[in-house]
DNA sequence: CCTCTGCTGAGAGGA
C-alpha cells in the first residue's frame, strides 16, 4: 500500500537487529491524508535512512508498498524491498536538475540562478539533438543537416559563426550517430520514439527523454567521452528517465548513451573505448539512488520556502562546518565530494559565493555585495521560488482532478475525439480531433501542449503545438497518439528568466544602476528642453523627462491620457538623439500597440491620446525597427518587421545588431539572444503590471531606463502572496517623485465619468484634456435621447437589478445588462460602441449568452475602451473577496466608457463597503 | 471564493 501525508515526527536512525543482521532504521510519523486523524509510525530501513536525515517535520512524505505490521497493539508501517521513500512529491524535479546535483549541488544551484548564456556548444548540441530526432524519423541526414542549421541561423549569427562551419561540424556528430543507427543496431524489430516529454506525480520528476529504442532510454551527448564507462551524471539522466517509465508500467534495465564525438567507428567493437555508444545497466539500486537524491534536492528545496533563516547580514557569513547555516537551501558544495579544481564553474561559483558572501566549498573571489544587496536577492529567490511551487501546483491538474472538476476547469479540452493521424514532411505527425459541444478552454492556437489518449500521465502523451483551435483541434507532434485530450503544459521559463533577471542586475549589475535602485542616489538630468509636443504639458515634460533622463524617468498614464502617444514621441526623440532603444512591455499587445504607434507617427487607437492628431515628422523608419517575438505572439500587422531565427547567421545577426528600436516582452528580453544585446534606453510599457524581476530583465539589458505605466490600475499577475506583487514602477515611483511625470489630461471620458476615478485615485488631478472630451455624453450616440429608457439617458447610472448572488453569477443580473444593451442597441447605438465588464468569468459566461456585444473579465478590458460601457458587479448580500477589496479592478472597470456608463449591482451590497459608497452616491447623483 | 500573460517545448557542453 502507498502512504502519503504531512511529516509530525522524524526519530534518529538507529541499528536493529533483524534475520538480515544489523541493518539501519529510522521511524517517521505522517498525519495520512486520508482516514483518521491520528498519525502512523513508517519505518524506513537501510538506505533510506538517507532520506530520513533529510526529512523535516511539515515536509510532505510518500511510501510506497508500504507494509502494515503490528507493535504494541497499534498499526505501524514500514518498507518493503520495493519500496521508494519520497521527499514533497509535488516538488516537481526536473531531470536536467538531477543531473547537475550529482556533480555538485552548487552546481544546480549556479545554474539556476544565472541561466545557460548563448555558447556555441550548447547552440551546437541542440542542432544535433534536432538532427538525431530527424534521423529517427527517417529524414535525410543532409537535408536535416541544413534545415537545423538554417533554424539556428540568429543565434549562430550573433556568436559569429558561419553556416557552413557550423554545418561541418553538426555533420561530423551526426556521422556517428547514422553509422551507429546503421551498424545493425537498428533492426527490424526496433521500435523508436524521439523526445518523449515524461512526468511522474510519484517521484516527483519531469522531463524529456531523447529517445526510446524498445521502451530503453537512449541520451545523446555531443560531447567526447574516451572512457569505458558513461560519465556517471549521465547514467543518473538516463536513470530517471527510466524511473518515470514506471510510471507506464514499463521497466526498462538497460539505458544507452551516445557520445556523438567519439567517431572511431571503425574500431573494434570488443576493445573500442570511442564507440559512440555505451550501454549500462538500470538496476533496481541505481534507481534508489536516483529517488534519495531527487529527495536531497527537494528538501533543500523546502528549506528555501520553509526556513528564513538569518538574514545574510555580513557578520554571520562564515560558518566554520560548512554548512550554509544562515541561508537554508542554498547549496554550498560540501554536499558532494566533487573536485572543484575540475570544475568548470569554479569561478562563477566563487564570485557568487564572495559577492553573496555564500559558504562555498570552492571558496570566495572578490568583496561582498552591501548587506542590502545580498538581502534584495534573498527576498527574490525566495519569492520566484514561491511562485515556481505554484506552478508545480498546475502540473499536479494532469492527474489529479476527477472528472467532474475537470470538466469545469478550462486548463484541458477533454473528450476530444480523435478524427485523423496524417505524416507530414520531416516525419512529423498532424493529430485532428473533433471538439465536443462548446468546450472553451485557455489553450490558444500557438501554445505549445499535452496531447494525449485520454491519460496525459500513464498513457500515450506527446507535447505539441496547437495549429487550430476550431470545431475541429488541430496539434502538431513528433509522433502519432490518439487526441482524446489536450492539456496547457504549464511551463517554467517566467520564473527561470526572473531569477537570470535578478542575478545579472544584482551581481552582474552596474553600480551607479544599483545605486539607484537601492536609493543611494538621486536620479539626475541634464541637456536642454526642447518642445516635443504642444498642447499637452504632461506629454512634453515626459518626453523632455525621458530625453534628460541620465539615470531613469518615470511616466504615470491614468486612463486615456495618450500614454501610448507619449511613447511614441519619447522614442522618436532618443532615436533623433542618436540612442539605440530597448521597447519593452510584460504583454505582447502591448509591446505591438506601442511599436504601432511608433511606426505610423500617431498615437494608438486613432490618435486617441494626441494633443493634435497630427503624424510626427520624426517618426522611425521600418528598417530602423525589429520586433523580437514568437510567429503566433505578434500581432499580424508587425509580422513585417518581426525578426526570424531562421536564416544565413551573418544576416540575422546584422538584422538585429543595426536595428536602433528593438521592440520585445520582458518575457522575451531574458532570453539568451537579447541578454546579449545592449541598448542606450530602455522604455517598458505597462510596467505596473510588471513584477520587480520581469522589469529588472528589460532595463538590464540599457544603460538607461523610462518606465511607463499606472499603479492605480491593475498590479502584476502573480499566484503567490509574496514581493513579487508590487512593481518597481510603483516602488521608484514613491521614491523619487521628482522623476516622475503624471500625464494629466485625458482624451477618453467625459467629465461625469471621470470625475469619481480622478478624486479617489488622481488626487483630482485628472481632468478631460479639452472641452469637446468633458461635454461627451450619450445623447451624442442616438438621434434622440428620448429614445431611451429614462435611467439610461444619464451618463452615469447605477441600476439594481434585485438579483442574488450564486457562486460566480448573478442569472438575473447578466438578464437585465441584456436588457439594457438591446434598449441602447434599440435607441440606435452602434452594438461595436458598447462593452460590458463582469468581474468574474462564469458571469462574462452568462451575460455572452444573452447578448452579441463585447463581454469581458476587467483583466481583459484593461487597455481599451467604448463609448459605452455596461458594469454587472455580481455581489449581493455581502462585498467580500479580493476582487473587490482591490480598488484598482474597479478604477479600471469604470474607466473603460466614453460617453455612458451603467452600473448594474445591488445597491446593499455596495453600500456596505465605504468606497462603494461613495461611488454609488456619485452613480446616484 | 477570483482575476491572469508570459514562454519556441526542455535541454543542449565542457576534463
Amino acid at each position: 500500500m502507498n502512504l502519503r501525508g504531512p511529516i509530525v515526527d522524524v526519530g534518529g536512525v538507529r541499528s536493529a537487529s533483524t534475520q538480515y543482521g544489523e541493518r539501519d532504521c529510522c521511524s517517521i510519523e505522517i498525519r495520512p491524508e486520508d482516514g483518521a486523524a491520528d498519525p502512523v509510525s513508517i519505518t524506513l530501513w537501510g538506505d533510506w535512512t538517507h532520506t530520513a536525515d533529510h526529512a523535516a517535520i511539515g515536509m510532505e512524505l510518500l511510501v510506497t508498498d508500504a507494509e502494515a505490521g503490528e507493535y504494541r497493539g497499534e498499526t505501524t508501517y514500514s518498507t518493503t524491498g520495493d519500496s521508494a521513500v519520497v521527499l514533497e512529491p509535488d516538488f516537481l524535479v526536473d531531470v536536467t536538475g538531477i543531473r547537475s546535483w550529482v556533480q555538485c549541488p552548487r552546481m544546480y544551484y549556479l545554474n539556476k540562478l544565472s541561466g545557460i548564456p548563448l555558447n556555441y556548444p550548447v547552440v551546437k548540441g541542440t542542432i544535433v539533438h534536432e538532427v538525431f530526432g530527424d534521423l529517427l524519423r527517417g529524414v535525410d541526414l543532409e537535408a536535416s543537416v541544413a534545415d537545423r542549421v538554417a533554424e539556428a541561423g540568429l543565434e549562430l549569427g550573433i556568436l559569429g559563426y558561419d553556416a557552413a562551419e557550423v554545418a561541418d561540424e553538426v555533420r561530423r556528430n551526426a556521422a556517428a550517430i547514422d553509422g551507429w543507427l546503421a551498424q545493425g543496431t537498428l533492426t527490424d524489430g526496433d521500435d523508436w520514439r524521439s523526445e518523449y516529454t515524461l512526468i511522474s506525480p510519484t517521484y516527483g520528476l519531469k522531463g524529456r527523454a531523447d529517445a526510446l529504442r524498445r521502451g530503453m532510454p537512449v541520451e545523446l551527448k555531443t560531447g567526447k567521452n574516451t572512457n569505458r564507462e558513461p560519465r556517471f551524471q549521465d547514467k543518473i539522466q538516463a536513470a530517471c528517465y527510466g524511473l518515470m517509465l514506471a510510471e507506464h508500467d514499463q521497466q526498462p534495465d538497460t539505458g544507452t548513451l551516445l557520445y556523438t564525438k567519439n567517431t572511431a567507428l571503425d574500431r573494434n567493437e570488443a576493445t573500442g573505448d570511442l564507440s559512440p555508444a555505451k550501454e549500462f545497466s538500470i538496476g533496481d539500486g541505481l534507481l534508489d539512488f536516483v529517488i534519495r537524491t531527487r529527495n536531497e534536492l527537494a528538501a533543500m528545496e523546502w528549506h528555501v520556502l520553509n526556513e528564513p533563516g538569518d538574514q545574510p547580514d555580513g557578520q554571520s557569513g562564515d560558518q566554520p562546518d560548512g554548512q550554509s547555516g544562515d541561508q537554508p537551501g542554498i547549496p554550498t558544495g560540501h554536499e558532494a565530494d566533487a573536485t572543484c579544481q575540475y570544475c568548470f564553474e569554479q569561478d562563477t561559483c566563487m564570485v557568487v559565493s564572495g559577492r553573496l558572501n555564500q559558504e562555498s566549498k570552492a571558496g570566495q573571489i572578490g568583496a561582498p555585495l552591501p548587506a542590502e544587496e545580498r538581502e534584495y536577492v534573498d527576498r527574490f529567490y525566495r519569492a520566484i521560488e514561491a511562485e515556481r511551487r505554484e506552478t508545480h501546483a498546475e502540473y499536479r491538474k494532469l492527474w489529479e482532478q476527477s472528472p467532474a472538476e475537470r470538466a469545469d476547469d478550462d486548463r484541458a479540452l477533454i473528450d476530444l475525439d480523435p478524427v485523423s493521424e496524417t505524416e507530414l514532411e520531416g516525419g512529423r505527425w498532424r493529430l485532428e480531433a473533433r471538439k465536443p459541444g462548446n468546450a472553451v478552454s485557455k489553450l490558444r492556437e500557438g501554445d505549445v501542449a499535452l496531447a494525449s489518449d485520454g491519460d496525459p500521465i500513464a498513457g500515450d502523451a506527446e507535447l505539441g503545438r496547437i495549429r487550430s483551435l476550431g470545431d475541429t483541434v488541430v496539434v502538431e507532434t513528433d509522433e502519432p497518439v490518439p487526441l482524446r485530450r489536450l492539456d496547457v503544459y504549464p511551463s517554467e521559463i517566467s520564473v527561470d528568466r526572473m531569477l537570470t533577471a535578478v542575478h545579472d542586475a544584482i551581481l552582474k549589475g552596474d553600480e551607479r544602476r544599483k545605486d539607484v535602485l537601492f536609493d543611494r542616489r538621486e536620479p539626475t538630468f541634464s541637456g536642454p528642453e526642447r518642445e516635443w509636443i504642444a498642447n499637452n504639458d504632461a506629454q512634453n515634460d515626459a518626453v523632455n523627462l525621458a530625453t534628460t533622463a541620465e539615470d531613469l524617468a518615470l511616466i504615470h498614464g491614468p486612463p486615456g491620457t495618450g500614454k501610448t502617444y507619449t511613447i511614441a514621441r519619447a522614442i522618436e526623440a532618443l532615436v533623433a538623439d542618436g540612442d539605440r532603444v530597448l521597447l519593452a512591455a510584460f504583454t505582447n499587445r502591448a509591446v505591438d500597440n506601442a511599436l504601432a504607434a511608433l511606426r505610423d507617427g500617431t498615437g494608438a487607437e486613432g490618435g486617441d491620446g494626441s494633443p493634435d492628431g497630427d503624424a510626427s515628422d520624426l517618426a522611425v523608419p521600418d528598417e530602423d525597427v525589429v520586433r523580437v517575438g514568437t510567429e503566433t505572439g505578434v500581432r499580424g500587422d508587425m509580422q513585417d518587421v518581426r525578426i526570424r531565427q531562421r536564416g544565413d547567421p551573418t544576416d540575422r545577426a546584422r538584422e538585429l545588431e543595426s536595428a536602433g528600436v528593438v521592440a520585445a516582452t520582458t518575457a522575451a528580453c531574458g532570453s539568451r539572444v537579447l541578454r546579449e544585446q545592449s541598448f542606450d534606453v530602455a522604455l517598458v510599457d505597462e510596467a505596473s503590471q510588471l513584477t520587480e524581476p520581469s522589469t529588472l530583465a528589460a532595463i538590464s539589458l540599457a544603460d538607461r531606463f523610462v518606465l511607463v505605466g499606472d499603479h492605480e490600475q491593475l498590479p502584476p499577475v502573480v499566484r503567490a502572496e509574496n514581493d513579487l506583487q508590487r512593481s518597481l514602477f510603483e516602488r521608484l515611483v514613491e521614491t523619487y517623485p521628482e522623476a516622475s511625470v503624471m500625464l494629466d489630461r485625458q482624451y477618453r471620458m467625459s467629465q461625469r465619468i471621470q470625475a469619481f476615478a480622478s478624486r479617489e485615485f488622481y488626487g483630482g488631478a485628472l481632468r478631460p484634456a479639452t472641452g469637446d472630451v468633458a461635454a461627451r455624453s450619450v445623447a451624442d450616440l442616438v438621434d434622440d435621447v428620448a429614445d431611451l429608457p429614462p435611467e439610461l439617458r444619464r451618463d452615469v447610472t447605477l441600476i439594481d437589478p434585485d438579483g442574488t448572488r450564486d457562486g460566480n453569477r448573478n442569472v438575473r443580473e447578466a438578464e437585465r445588462v441584456a436588457a439594457i444593451v438591446d434598449a441602447y442597441v434599440a435607441a440606435g447605438v452602434d452594438p461595436d460602441d458598447i462593452g460590458v465588464i463582469a468581474p468574474f468569468r462564469a458571469q462574462v459566461a452568462e451575460i455572452g449568452r444573452r447578448t452579441d456585444v463585447t463581454v469581458d473579465t476587467v483583466d481583459r478590458f484593461q487597455g481599451s475602451s467604448k463609448p459605452v460601457i455596461v458594469v454587472s458587479f455580481v455581489a449581493t448580500g455581502e462585498l467580500d473577496g479580493p476582487i473587490f477589496e482591490d480598488h484598482r479592478r474597479t478604477n479600471v472597470a469604470l474607466t473603460r466608457a466614453k460617453q455612458a456608463l451603467v452600473l448594474v449591482g445591488d445597491r446593499a451590497a455596495l453600500r456596505s463597503d465605504p468606497f462603494y459608497t461613495r461611488m454609488v452616491e456619485w452613480a446616484d447623483r
